[in-house]
Parts: C-alpha cells; sequence; structure tokens
DNA sequence: GTTTATTTGTGTCCACTAGGCACAAGTCCT
DNA sequence: AGGACTTGTGCCTAGTGGACACAAATAAAC
C-alpha cells in the first residue's frame, strides 16, 4: 500500500474508531465538532476503500461487522500510537530538567564551550549543569558523567559518539616576525626559528607534520614554552615565534592580519586536532534532558549527520 | 488529545515517516507524489503542533534529533497499524473460500435458511456450504460443525452466540371451521376443539400457555397430529382444527385471510419457539469465510446486535 | 394506531485548506 | 567561482470536505 493511498484513509480510520467507541455517528459526531453527516461520508469512503462493509447500520442500531472487527482493532492500534507520538513529544518539552553532567578538556571550555552551556541553561533554567574541566578522558561510568566532550579522530567504540565539530590546528606568526626572518617552506626550516611549544611532556618540542605523500618529524627550540592556547596566541602575535593554535582561537587574529598561516600544506599532528566528540553511555531509554543537549550541541555546531 | 485535533497530524506523520525513510524531502516528496514545498509544510506544521524540532535539518542534510527518534518511532508504529488495517480488509474479501458446515433444525431448512444459502453461495462461489439437517443440537467440535442454527430462547453458554432473528408461535385456525365452533377465548376452551399437534412426543398434546400474569396447561386432542409445518399449516387451512404455526409459515395464510389467528393475549410454550440462534466455538483467530457468514446472516436478516 | 423524536443517508453549495508554482537562500561538488 | 541540488516562503488557484437542508427509516411514547 502506498503511503499516498493510505493518508487519505488515516482521518476516516479515526473516525471509525471514535463512532465504534460512542456507538453512534450523532455521538462521534458530536465528540469530533462536525456534522453526523460527515462522519457517514468518512465511513463510507472508507468502507469504499477498503473494499468491505464495517459497520452494520440502521438508522437506530449500530455495530462493527464481523470483518469489521478486525480493521477496527488496527484502526484503534493507530490511533493509539499516534496519541503516543503526541503525547512523547508534549512530554519531551516539559520535563527537561534535572542535572547534567559533563566532562571537557581546557581547551575547548573557555572558547567554545563557555558561550554554547550558557545559552542552554538561559534555555532550559530546570537543569543543573555540572561540568568538569579536566584533559584526562573520564570514565563515564565510574566517574559519574553523564557526557564526555575531547577532541579525537577515534572517539571511544564502548560509548556512542556524536560528532560535534572539528578543531584544526594552525601553525602561524605574527607579521613583523616574518619581516624578520625568513618564511618557512617546508618543515625542516623550523629548526632554524624560534618556535612556541606546549611544554606538557618532554616530546613536545618534536612537531610531527604530514601533507599527502610525506611525513617528517623537526625537534624545535624556542625560549617561550606555555600550554595555554590564548596566552599562546598572545605570544605569538607580540612576535616570539612561531606556534600552532586551535582554527577558533586563531580565527580572529587570522581575519584581522594580525596572524598569518604557515605551511598550509602540511598538517601538524597534536592532541589538539580532531573531531569534537559528544560521547555517552548507550541506553535504551535516555532522560528528555540528555535529549534536548545533544540536540542543541548539535543544532548549535550545525551538524547534522552523526555516528550513532 | 482529541481526536479531532489529532487527525490533521495523522498524515503530516505519514509524511515524517516517509522523510526520514527516503532521506530527504525531494525524494519523499517523489515517492508521494507532491512537490517538495507541500513535504516541508507539513512536516513544519507537525513541529509546531507538537512543539518540538523534529529533524535537524540544512538544505544539503537531513536527520532525526534525539528527541524526534522517539516521535519518528511511535509515528511508524501508526503507519504500520494504518497498513494493517488495510490489508487486512482487503484479504478479507479475496480469501472467502473453503467449506462451511452448518448444522440447522428442520423446520428452519426449507422456509427459512434456503433462499438464505442459496444467496450466500451466489455471493461467494468458492464457498463449499454442508448443510446437516437435523433436529438434535450437535457439538460443533464433536461432530465437526462449524455452525449450529437453533430455536432456542437460551442459548449454548459455552458457545458464542449470534442472534439472527426470533420465532413466534402463532395458534390460528380457517376462518370456514371458527363458523362452525365457537371462538376461543381462553386456553381452558380449546379442551372442546379440535386440535392439530405434533405428534414426536407423548406429551406434545399438553400445550402450555403463559399471558403476562398467568400460566396454565391444557390437554388438547384431535384427529390429525403432523409435525411439519407446512403440511400442518395446510390441514388448518383445509379446516382440520386449531394449530400453531411459526409465523413465517402463518404469514401469508394470515395475509390472505385463510388463518385467523387466536388468544393473542397468550404465548404458546414449545421448542419452535424462541430466538434463532447462530452459534459456534469462540476462537481468537476466525476464518474469514466463517466472518462473511456471520455477517451474512446478520445482514438479511436485520440484526445488528449480538450477544457477543 | 398515530405521533414524535432521533438517527442515518444524500443532494447541493460554499469555504477553506492544501498543493503547485515561482523564487529565494543556502550548501555541496566540481 | 560556478553549477546543481535541496529546503523554505509567498501567492494563487482548485478541489475536497463540511454545513445545511431534507428525506427515509425506526424506535419509543402516548
Amino acid at each position: 500500500m502506498d503511503t499516498n493511498k493510505l493518508m487519505p484513509l488515516l482521518s476516516d480510520m479515526a473516525i471509525l474508531v471514535t463512532v465504534v467507541e460512542q456507538g453512534n455517528f450523532s455521538k462521534a459526531a458530536k465528540k469530533l465538532g462536525v456534522t453526523p453527516s460527515a462522519v457517514s461520508r468518512q465511513i463510507s469512503r472508507l468502507e469504499d476503500a477498503l473494499g468491505i462493509k464495517l459497520l452494520q447500520r440502521t438508522t437506530r442500531q449500530l455495530a462493527l461487522t464481523e470483518s469489521g472487527k478486525i480493521t477496527f482493532d488496527y484502526c484503534k492500534q493507530m490511533v493509539e500510537s499516534a496519541e503516543k507520538a503526541v503525547n512523547a513529544s508534549r512530554s519531551i518539552t516539559s520535563t527537561v530538567s534535572g542535572l547534567l553532567r559533563v566532562a571537557a578538556p581546557k581547551s575547548l571550555a573557555n572558547q567554545v564551550l563557555r558561550p554554547l552551556f550558557v545559552e542552554f541553561l538561559k534555555r532550559y533554567p530546570d537543569i543543573q549543569l555540572h561540568l568538569k574541566v579536566t584533559d584526562r578522558i573520564l570514565d563515564p561510568i565510574h566517574d559519574g558523567v553523564d557526557f564526555l566532550i575531547h577532541i579525537n579522530d577515534y572517539p571511544i567504540e564502548a560509548l556512542v559518539n556524536v560528532n560535534i565539530g572539528r578543531v584544526e590546528q594552525v601553525l602561524c606568526a605574527s607579521p613583523d616576525f616574518l619581516a624578520k626572518h625568513a618564511l618557512p617552506k617546508h618543515p625542516d626550516d623550523l629548526k632554524a626559528l624560534p618556535c612556541i611549544c606546549l611544554g606538557e611532556n618532554m616530546t613536545d618540542n618534536r612537531w610531527r607534520f604530514s601533507n599527502e605523500n610525506h611525513k617528517t618529524t623537526v625537534e624545535v627550540t624556542g625560549s617561550y614554552l606555555l600550554n595555554h592556547s590564548e596566552m599562546r596566541r598572545d605570544a605569538i602575535e607580540q612576535g616570539f615565534g612561531i606556534g600552532s593554535l586551535p582554527d577558533y582561537t586563531a580565527q580572529q587574529g587570522l581575519e584581522a592580519g594580525r596572524l598569518i598561516p604557515l605551511l598550509k600544506d602540511w598538517q601538524l599532528q597534536c592532541s589538539y586536532h580532531g573531531d569534537i566528540c559528544l560521547q555517552y553511555v548507550q541506553s535504551k531509554y535516555m532522560p528528555n534532558k540528555n535529549r534536548m543537549f545533544i540536540d542543541f550541541m548539535k543544532q548549535k555546531l550545525q551538524i547534522i549527520k552523526s555516528d550513532g
């Protein structure tokens, strides 16, 4: 049965259910807010479409035929499902409340998540949001967290992943720095230039680059090491050296000309580069607050499809 | 949720299902035979009515929101139930075939059932009807019978009963008989008049009468005993005496004036007096041929409501 | 038996909604 | 950068579905 043939019958089926439950056309018509003649026509139309007589009727008595009983049962199911659809939808918006626990890395917290969470809490005032800022990957169940946000091209397989964005690292320097030094054309050129490293690990001064065909690692040096992206942006803009920034941190500086992108053919591999993953534990009945949080994050970051 | 609010949403829900299954508005529109703009508007209307955003969409991508997934599941159920309703109805008319075994008493067979069964078999040529005419009450399971027809004010409780009519006994005599004899005013008056009994049992000459307030039994006599209603009608019309006839046997004679009803204030109790019961074994899945048989009998005998 | 009230069904007419069309806006791919 | 495709919106028209009035039928009331 094609859906386009089915659609006009749906309301007729709903009318059939009302008629049977009310016991006659007139009461059903009153309940539906139409005239009995309209009900009569709809039932006739349904009978014609289905090819069977559904109701045995005189002017005073009304009853389902034996063959109509089967049809009626399915029609009743149909109406009940539709009512459930409506009720479920209605209840979603009215029951967005309670505690949401979210873990996110430092790098995203201030610049990316802060404005989002503020808006989310304003929209749903009954939500209590508990944000744990940490660069460790927490265990949602053990650590009592509803959502895990992290930057990674390989999301945790045991959890459901929703991809809500992407962070690219941009290597850049300030215009006056580039006026004093030679423009690097290849990662190897960085060896001769002051670079600003994270300084969190011993290997943070080993920058790994890749492009379509090649991979290379360069050991860089510099006098200023810092693991705070906004301070690092400041240091680069001040001409202390070459450094990498998340795209959202660099964006304003790039647009204003305070920063110049370098080695655009190469990608710098680092842990702050990849998809922004919103992950959570698979469960059959997700609370509405969680649903609305996922929808909100996807909508705000303009992500439509998810991995499941 | 009132049904009248629900009805316009039903087709929108069906459209939602099509959109989700097709993946975008355009394909869904093509499948439904409408323009994409129509689909867009219906989805928007549904979202407004439900108060939630169902589909996260850009011009190129489309996906259910988390909150929309619940709604979609119920909408899908709704459409599936509607399709089942249609398919069930369609299959009923196309699968009316096979053997129907019916047991009925002699008194009904020729005059009441014969024309009905002829018409039923003409309407459903794939049906094979096996009629067992017997005045014994058969056991449907043991005797291999699908339907039991009998005249009785107390249907068998173990079986489902559909009341498909009623037989009244009419006590009557011919005009020339009444010209020769005194008109009976009370059952007791029958003692002095020749009466036509069934003659099947020893007690068939003990006629039990009742009215609103009284009961009485009269022992009658007569020279002609016979258990065939049409022959008995003939005997009465010929002036052999007073006898009782089923209403359908007496009707023509009464209308033509060949028969005169007697003792109309009294009811003659006898085994050929009561509701015409169509009974069958309760079962969850009744074959369509059985359904159509019940519907047919009810429809032809203008009986709407049944006992269950 | 007659009347009355209630119910289903059918014509006719009209209003309103739903869909088509055209166009705008946005996005992806080449 | 341009083209192809998709969603969304304004406007207009057509066709459906409902109201109304009336007919037919039946059950109840008197």
